[in-house]
DNA sequence: ATGAAAGCGCTAACAT
DNA sequence: ATGTTAGCGCTTTCAT
């Protein structure tokens, strides 16, 4: 690896000279100096060292970005377009980590971030206390924090971007009404974060305004695996409903991965989507459209919130530092009316399960 | 953030004493200058700067992994392990990109590790060409490459650690003709990468011994968004199965994901897996457990994989550099004896299709 | 138009 | 046992 210094001692010329070129400062210099300077970077193959760069400038071209986990699909589908705006419109690569929603991990991410000099981070986080981004934010860093909004009344220097949750959960809600069914519960995991109480309230709103019945139904905790354990969860939540004397019709999941394992706990209890059950996810991503049946879900316009992240991560964008983006509705083969009567199911006991 | 020089003023002793309690060289002190150095560096909050130790150095505390997408789940779970060991094992960050297999991406991805002082990486790759892997040992990095094997002849200073995909096609393959089945087909798509060729080559020599029909099916090219198009093509490739005469009752697919893909596909040309036709596929993500059938597959041991790859980027495990590993079959559903007879099939037109 | 030099925060050889 | 100091590779101010 050859350095500034083997630079402008090939071309003759100082150290300033050489940085002045890679800063883009030409115009300061004879063309025939910027020329042989070039060339001998050519012939040098001189990269310069970031290391020494962001050192002295304080600048990295690095960008964090925590993930709740990267098993989630739908995490992975996320990073990805983070990932190609970040080098778009930044020349940035990411520094990735995954926190399982825990305070601990999440603060100990940005203390190495910090470390590391990393100046700009993309939270997918929604962890209802937001105080450690502020105090990164105090530390100079540019914070984005996504699936929440800012705690009101309390103005705040991380910029917010998110779906509407209320209204996904409330257009998959919505969806099932406009099937017929009357009989609605929600289905999620232990622990209220910000974007969880949010599709909560979209769904019993929705349900509330139809009048009809719909309950909330709280599969238990996750474990240290995090997101892959939510289709495990989805599966338990499942065979809770197969046992419910009555049993909701239509089902709105937290997430796709969620409706995911719960399409196959259904299954396992001889309960046929939709013919006996419908169920919506909410997420839209790639491998979700796999299932059998193929899952009808509200789709987030994640290629946009990817965008809006990177661009305020970047701070461009000034103004308006917080947004919302609006979900839709992708209809596909999962919803279906209610049945006319109640099959009556089977309940597998675990040592009978597939894993 | 504080210095190592207000630690030093504000303990009452010179910056190496308080290097050396960073670098664990307490010994050299007295016990009471420890503790005025430690209690220092807690009151400042103070936190050594990684950059500076790094340009001082040489060595980061981060590890590069190159994934060919993370939108294809496998790799989301694969960067899960890697991630949890590098950090147990080493208290490395992951500094992640996507390659797309594309070798430029892949040039790109290592110019810009090296310039910033990243000396380990993962390369979950398997272009044929491994050439630019050696340069970047030559600069001084511990190159670690997944699912290919060293070239043979040559020897080489990058590690390998991978699957073993030819047995793992077996698997699948000899899984099917233990059901009876006696037309078989492996779906892949363009591009001989060395892992698609080793599962061909499995494929094929269990075909054989068998004295069973086996014919691979090439899907065509995927497209820059990579691996979610796995699945179209898995999609496309089961319509294309639906069209022949002669059916193919067993189908062994490149990977899970393209399974999916093909379940779906079939379905939409009303033919029942397993019942007309039965699919394995290979990789044994966490989400392909989900599918409906669920599906049948080749585990990888991921996990033991992982822990190899991030013990040889840490140099560790000098010994035995190239590993291979053995997979195992997990039966679920998506398997079952042949048809009696071939039941026709209804390719939908394009337009028909879901999204 | 070009160069000299200070310094970013740290490590480690070398003094004392 | 503790301190002094020379860099690591770069940027940038200030001279020339």
């Amino acid at each position: 690896m050859s350095t500034i210094q083997d630079v402008a001692r090939h071309a003759g010329v100082s150290v300033s000279t050489v940085s002045n070129v890679l800063n883009g400062r030409a115009e300061r210099m004879r063309k025939e100096t910027l020329e042989r300077v070039q060339s001998a970077i050519r012939e040098l193959k001189f990269q310069p060292n970031r290391l020494a760069q962001q050192l002295k400038t304080g600048q990295t071209s690095l960008l964090g970005l925590l993930v709740p986990s990267m098993t989630n699909p739908m995490y992975g589908f996320m990073a990805r377009e983070i990932e190609k705006f970040a080098q778009e419109m930044g020349g940035l690569r990411l520094l990735i980590g995954s926190t399982y929603r825990d305070r601990e991990k999440e603060s100990a991410f940005f203390d190495d971030l910090l470390a590391h000099g990393v100046r700009r981070v993309i939270v997918i986080s929604s962890l209802a206390d937001e105080r450690h981004f502020e105090t990164a934010v105090g530390n100079g860093m540019s914070v984005v924090s996504y699936d929440r909004g800012a705690t009101p009344g309390r103005r705040s220097r991380v910029a917010h971007v998110m779906p509407d949750n209320q209204l996904a959960a409330q257009l998959a809600t919505r969806h099932l009404i406009e099937h017929g069914h009357a009989r609605l519960a929600f289905t999620t995991v232990a622990g209220l974060t910000m974007s969880r109480s949010a599709k909560i309230q979209g769904f019993t709103a929705a349900a509330e305004h139809a009048r009809v019945h719909g309950e909330v139904l709280d599969g238990g905790p996750l474990n240290e695996y995090g997101e892959t354990v939510i289709a495990q969860v989805g599966r338990a939540t499942a065979h809770q409903i197969a046992r419910m004397r009555e049993r909701p019709t239509g089902v709105v999941a937290l997430n796709d991965l969620m409706a995911m394992g719960l399409m196959a706990g259904l299954r396992e209890c001889g309960l046929a989507v939709p013919q006996d059950v419908s169920v919506v996810g909410i997420d839209g991503m790639p491998v979700a459209g796999l299932t059998n049946p193929a899952l009808t879900t509200v789709c987030l316009p994640v290629r946009e919130m990817a965008q809006a992240m990177v661009a305020r991560a970047l701070n461009r964008e000034r103004g308006r530092k917080d947004v919302v983006f609006a979900p839709s509705l992708l209809r596909r083969e999962s919803v279906a009316a209610p049945p006319t009567r109640q099959r009556s199911a089977r309940v597998p006991r675990a040592e009978e399960l597939l894993s």
